[in-house]
DNA sequence: GCCAACGTTGGC
DNA sequence: GCCAACGTTGGC
C-alpha cells in the first residue's frame, strides 16, 4: 500500500498506532483493499520519496468500508457522482506493525533476482493498492531483517 | 521539472 | 463503442 511519506508516512502511523487508508480513487486497488481480511498483513510503501521503497509493515485492523471523504465537499477527495446510498470508494484500516531499521529502495528491489515479476517493479504501475505473493513477501521480510516476534 | 504510463472524461 | 484530450501518478 503506498503513501507519500510528505503526506503520511511509516512514522506517522507508529505514532498514531493506527489510520484509516483514506483516499483510494481507483476500481482495481478499491477491489484489492475489498480482499482484505483483518489480520492480512500489507507493506508500507513510501511513494514520490528519495528514495521510494518499502519502509515497514502494518496489520488489516478493519475491513473495507465506505470512506467519508468521498461525501466531503472540503476534501480533496470529494467525489460528487458518489451517493451515500451507494458509496463508490471504500478504505480500510490499518494498525503498526512493524518499522524496518533501514527502508527497503526500490532500487535493490528491482535487483533482487527473487522477486522477478513482483508486481510493483513493473514500469507504469501506479496502482497504489496492490497484491504480493506469499514468496514475494516472506523474501522481502528476510531482506528487511524483520522476524515475526518483532511484529506488532 | 520532465515525461511515460495509464485512467477517466466526454464528444461523436 | 471509439478515441482524443486531459489529468494524475510517480520514478527519475
Amino acid at each position: 500500500m503506498k503513501s507519500e511519506p510528505s503526506v503520511y508516512s511509516i512514522d506517522d502511523l507508529q505514532r498514531d498506532g493506527t489510520a484509516e487508508w483514506e483516499g483510494v480513487r481507483n476500481f482495481q486497488a478499491r477491489n484489492h483493499m475489498r480482499a482484505m481480511r483483518v489480520g492480512d498483513l500489507a507493506f508500507f510503501y513510501h511513494s514520490n520519496a528519495t528514495p521510494p521503497g518499502i519502509a515497514g509493515l502494518m496489520r488489516i485492523c478493519r475491513e473495507a468500508y465506505p470512506d467519508d471523504t468521498q461525501f466531503d465537499r472540503r476534501s480533496k477527495y470529494f467525489d460528487r457522482r458518489s451517493r451515500s446510498s451507494k458509496p463508490a470508494w471504500d478504505r480500510v484500516d490499518v494498525a503498526f506493525a512493524a518499522r524496518f531499521d533501514v527502508l527497503l529502495p526500490l532500487h535493490l528491489l528491482r535487483d533482487d533476482p527473487a522477486l522477478q515479476g513482483m508486481l510493483v517493479l513493473k514500469r507504469g504501475m501506479r496502482l497504489s493498492v496492490q497484491p504480493v505473493s506469499e514468496p514475494h513477501f516472506r523474501h522481502i521480510l528476510e531482506l528487511a531483517g524483520t522476524r515475526p516476534a518483532q511484529v506488532q
